[in-house]
DNA sequence: CTGAAAGCGCTAACAT
DNA sequence: ATGTTAGCGCTTTCAG
């Protein structure tokens, strides 16, 4: 900073100014701020930069390396924060690396916000840190004071799910459901209630399934077994739709000819081109956007009641649903 | 840290010394110091503590968010740098976020060494980035000045590929390629050297195959087509393999009672139970040791001629492979 | 083991 | 518009 200031002919003050664009410098000196600094290919030095700022301008993010989805969402926030001014410090966590100690490493950076993607952490743990930052949880459902939640809305999923099925021409819709897994009662109760508006209770019909391709296979012989004539299936998740799809079509029924199946998660499984499943995706560029907006909305000082912001997710419409025969 | 030195009755500079757990401190004031820290729930601020030392013994770690892989990598990479004593710092690719900012926001992090999971940067710009800090580029080929490589052995996963096909019996084994794709070129090879040495250099045949579903599919027609009699398959990818699966099922052959297929990557897709592929798996425990290992040797001042660290994969026998009809 | 003091590379309030 | 001057929270050296 030193050299550029004095390559330039400047104080380093000046130099700070040109690099903060503060007010305090004329176009000329910043153009030739700027040049010196471009010929010694200076750069700020970023710890240095936090250090001496009140604000740090950063955004810790904690996510599984695993999951595919928090991918997604990491790219969003990355562009989020970018258009809010802030910078992102990613702390992922895994096996050998709780979420305590992920989230401790943000804190010893000194970030101002903390967006936890799909933390175990427990409520209480949760309001803890809500107490010292911004806390922003997505994509889980709790509620802990202070915490911020964005999350999709699993209960409109299904919704959409079912009416899909409805506009096709079909009545008798299955839900293979997750048990207890998160977001499982939500669409639960997004099936029924669309199931009902439809004019259709009568044929409600919740089957237990779970997370897996076992569970879809499960699933799909009891549905086979026990109300053959069920035209449609809105399962919990892609996975256990694909089980779903294999043992259905093993039992000589023609997807979607006989019958249509909607996954959940538009996972890279749905877009298989012998997959090809019809189903329900989340938006992670919305989700990031309400996330980061919430996270520096509090650190302007702006406070709300603690409360949730729920996306819609949209259907994702490929080759496992049709028009039922009947129709 | 000056509330905590006062705590616990000692200077600030002793607070430091514990911290770094330099030598110097008596272990009765160590604990002693610990334990007022404990009771304010002091951290030191890692931004000054970086700032402040020589050595910031960081490792910047540039990678994918898309790419599965580059998640288990992620996370033996961790492990493998706490183990050395060194820390990480995520930077991830996106599409609005390309390599060349990755690596900058990295570098103004003033990190030591930078580890690039299979970067799309050129040899030259590598080069570069390796005169300024050690370098070590994972999970691609290249030749760069100073730049350390370290990935699998591609060649020697088909070698174990085409070696667990010949022991079940297999002869007619014909490699599906993956074309102009990195890494490709060593499976050729690799493919042929271990049909030459079982003996089978009149049946090696190359088909030019691809990354995707559609290329598996394609390649499996012609295979069908042109030479009925062939028993087992090596596909380039999980992908491609699985477009293989599907084909030759749906042409009637039994998989693997009449054709075995082996997949390549082991990824998520290989281990659906309705797919249960057979394939390769890569180390990556073993490839971020390595990487890590050579970055902090560089660190320490070891000299090394440019050179790669290759890592032999590993065959995942799953039920896609087994002897066949005429053994 | 302590206490003082310089410095890491910036920011930010203040004075010119 | 530009220069001066303290810090930010820690590390590190050095004499006690």
């Amino acid at each position: 900073m030193e050299d550029v200031a004095a390559k330039a002919g400047v104080s380093r003050a000046l130099v700070s100014i040109v690099y903060r664009d503060a007010p305090g410098a004329s176009d000329t000196t910043r153009a030739r701020v700027l040049e010196a600094a471009a010929e010694l290919d200076y750069r700020p030095d970023h710890r240095a930069r936090l250090l001496g700022r009140q604000r740090t301008k950063l955004l810790g993010v904690v996510y599984g390396v695993r999951h595919a989805f928090h991918g997604d969402l990491v790219e969003a926030l990355y562009a989020a924060a970018d258009l809010a001014g802030y910078d992102v410090a990613l702390s992922a966590v895994a096996p050998t690396r709780d979420e305590p100690r992920a989230i401790q490493a943000l804190l010893d950076y000194r970030c101002e916000g903390l967006i936890l993607l799909g933390p175990d952490q427990r409520a209480k743990a949760l309001a803890e840190l809500a107490a010292a930052m911004p806390t922003v949880v997505v994509a889980r459902k709790v509620t802990a004071d202070g915490v911020d939640v964005v999350r999709s809305d699993d209960s409109d999923g299904l919704r959409q799910a079912v009416e899909h099925l409805v506009s096709l021409g079909h009545r008798r819709i299955v839900h293979v459901d997750g048990g207890r897994a998160p977001g499982a009662a939500e669409r639960r109760v997004g099936y029924k209630t669309a199931m009902r508006r439809a004019g259709m209770s009568e044929h409600i019909w919740v089957v237990g399934g779970g997370l897996t391709e076992d569970d879809g296979v499960a699933a799909a012989k009891r549905i086979l077994r026990e109300a053959p004539r069920t035209t449609a299936v809105a399962a919990f998740n892609d996975k256990c739709a694909i089980g779903m799809l294999d043992t259905l079509r093993k039992a000589g029924r023609d997807v979607p000819g006989e019958m249509s199946v909607v996954g959940y998660d538009d996972s890279n499984l749905a877009g298989l081109s012998h997959v090809d499943l019809t189903t329900i995706g989340q938006d992670p560029k919305r989700l990031a956007e309400l996330a980061v907006g919430r996270a520096v909305a509090r650190l302007d000082g702006d406070v709300f009641a603690d409360d949730e912001l729920v996306v819609p997710p949209s259907l994702v419409v490929r080759g496992t649903t049709a028009a039922p025969k009947e129709a």
